[in-house]
Order: structure tokens, then C-alpha cells, then sequence
DNA sequence: GCTTGCTATGCAACGAGTTGCATAGCAGGA
DNA sequence: TCCTGCTATGCAACTCGTTGCATAGCAAGC
């Protein structure tokens, strides 16, 4: 379980609310971790409960007020202990491979709009990745000819994981260029 | 939710009992499709009560007896409707992004190993699915050079599953080569 | 005879994730 | 004035997924 965790992490780069949580997990943190509003809202809770995290009432003008929470001591050896513990799955929930396969015992040719607007949502992201990259990181102390700058952690981690996402793009378009390939070679009614 | 379908479409690949299944889902399923033992038997009960599923009672000899199950038409009209409905999120669930996210606020260089372990299992899973590969699809059609054997949808429909699993490691070796090359900057302290 | 290990199936409890719905403040436009 | 839409928080019900445990047949080895 690590929602718990992606929540202290988001909230150590940046404090905020449940809402504004919610929506950078459609965001940045969403790109390899998604959750929904209540999901959020019900594992802050639990969180302020057990001391992980501390909440401060915001009033705000022309909106609701808002809560923002903070990570407290306690969260962050919370995190600090998740981080040292070696534990580590991968587990995997593709339905599109699950959809490909049993497209042998249908119709092959109905998947190919589907998998075209799969590759097309892949293309989508990314440009979305490559703007963010472009903006945020507009040349990496890799290009860099004069002196270094001090290497900022919180920086360059951001960076290669979205240098993750990127790479997970280009390898998700290629792959559905090749299962539209296939798809191709099977006509209505194979 | 998806872990009934795919269980139609191992089902239709070729019969099983649950442990079977359980079996196959630690292999070729299992690569993009994960399930334990547990959930599954109470999947196909109530597959089984839905009609989507036949049983036949195995006795064997020198083990325990089993029980077979197979698709029936009801379950190849669930899985035709599936592969038919269009909606398709995807969700990422990638806990070693979120660590080396939060290893900003914590020592980066401990993530060293954990990473290294990763990359490790990876490459491990390269290797084996390049065996299965060799042995399963020796020379695919784009070498061959004689007349065309027909199309068979569910062999390569099988294999450009597998060469998404290819792409799919190949990508986070490499992945993880930039991730240790990052954190190799930062040392024990900072 | 005892233990280990593989096949084979399953229950119970809990925790995580999803879906639908509800409330409320305020802004802007028809 | 009413409706739409965004911010902001939350409950309730349900399904899905995980963990721990239990049972049982049989084989192989000590």
C-alpha cells in the first residue's frame, strides 16, 4: 500500500488541500499513481488521526475555505521507513493485452479503433510530457559547459521520472504501431 | 474489472482447473494480468453460478482430483461484449516512481540497491521472456521467405503480446540505468 | 513413522478501490 | 432569478484484492 506514501511525498514538494490533491493526481503524481477525491480525502483523515500529517484551516476569498495539510514528524519517518524497506512488487493490470488476446476468439479487426485511440491517448501524454519538460527543466546540467550548479535532488528526481514517463510513451506507441500491424494482417470474419 | 475476462480468454486458450490458472497467471497471464489463488477460485464460482463457465469433475491418479472448467456461450458472449465496449482508462500503479520521488526528502543514495534490485528482476524477466520467445515463435512470418502459412489469429496475437513485454523491459532497464546514473550524484549525506 | 513438498480447493477477515450521491459557497451568464 | 460550473469536502454501499489460515491426497526421502 502506497497512497499513504504518495500523499507524503506530494505534500513534502508542496503543501495543500484534499482538493488540490486530487487534482494533482491527475496531474504529475497521477502519471504513476491514481487516485480518486474520496480515496484521498478518507486516507488524509485517517493520516491526521495517526499524527502523520497536521491541518491548517485556510479561509479563503470569492471560494470555500480549504484545509491544508503539512507532513508532520511523524509522516516523514513514516515515509523515511517505507523508503528503507526493500519489499517491492510489480504488479501489472494491462487490459488492452488482456483485450488483445482474446480478440483471436472474436472479431481481430473490430480492436483496431480502439487500439488506434489508445496509441492516440499515448501521444497525447507524450506531448503533455515533453511540454512539461521543455518548461520545467529547459536544459539539464547534462548540457551544462560552464560551471555547475549544486545538485538539487528534489529537481533532478522529478526529472528522471518524468524522463520515465516519456520513455514509457515512446515505448507504448511503438508497441501499438505493432499490434495495429497485426491486427492489419487479419481481415473481418478471420 | 477484467480478471473475469481474462480468465475467459485463458480458458478458451486451453481449459483448466484453478490451480491451473493460478499457475498460468504466474507466468504468460500473469505478465500483464496479476491474481492469486484466492481470488480466482472465487471468481470462477461465480462465473460458474453465471453460467459463463462449464465444470467436469477430473479424478486423477497420484494426485488430488480436479475440477476442469471450461468457457460456454454465455461466458464468449460476456468476453465478445468486453472487447467490443470501447472505454479503456489506463492505471498506473508504479511504487518505485513515488520512492525515488520521495527520496528527495530522504538519503537518495540508500535507493541505490533497491533500484539495482529492480533492474536485476528485469533484466531476469527479459531473459525469460527472449527464451519463451526462441521456443514458442522460432521464426515469425516477416523472415520467412517461401509461400505464407496462413494467418493463425491466436499465435500472433500471443507473440505481439510478448513483444510488448519485451519492449515493455528492454524500456525500464534502461529506465533504471538513468535512474542509478541520477542518484549516483548524489552522495551518502546529501 | 515423520517430515517435507507439491497438487488442489477453499473460508474468513480485512484493507483498498470504485461508484453514486449529497452538501455548500460563490461566480458568471441567460 | 435560475442554471451552470468550479471549488471544496464528505458519506454509504459495494466490489476487488490481499493475507492468513485450513484441509486433504499423495510421493519421496530420512
Amino acid at each position: 500500500m502506497a497512497l499513504e506514501h504518495a500523499i507524503l511525498v506530494s505534500l513534502l514538494e508542496k503543501p495543500g488541500s484534499g482538493y488540490e490533491l486530487a487534482r494533482r493526481f491527475e496531474r504529475s503524481i497521477g502519471y504513476f499513481w491514481t487516485a480518486t477525491h474520496q480515496q484521498i480525502y478518507r486516507v488524509l483523515k485517517r493520516m491526521e488521526n495517526d499524527g502523520w500529517i497536521d491541518v491548517r484551516d485556510v479561509p479563503q476569498q470569492g471560494r470555500p475555505d480549504k484545509k491544508e495539510y503539512s507532513v508532520a514528524d511523524l509522516g516523514r519517518a513514516a515515509l523515511s521507513s517505507w523508503l528503507h524497506d526493500p519489499i517491492e512488487p510489480e504488479s501489472v493490470r494491462h487490459d488492452l493485452a488482456v483485450k488483445i488476446r482474446g480478440a483471436a476468439f472474436d472479431d481481430p479487426a473490430a480492436l483496431i479503433r480502439e487500439v488506434e485511440r489508445h496509441r492516440q491517448a499515448h501521444r497525447d501524454r507524450l506531448a503533455h510530457y515533453l511540454a512539461g519538460e521543455a518548461r520545467d527543466f529547459p536544459r539539464s546540467e547534462a548540457d551544462a559547459t560552464g560551471p555547475q550548479a549544486p545538485p538539487d535532488a528534489e529537481r533532478e528526481l522529478q526529472h528522471v521520472v518524468l524522463r520515465g514517463g516519456i520513455r514509457y510513451e515512446r515505448m507504448m506507441i511503438d508497441w501499438l504501431d505493432d499490434v495495429l500491424a497485426t491486427l492489419a494482417r487479419f481481415g473481418p470474419g478471420h
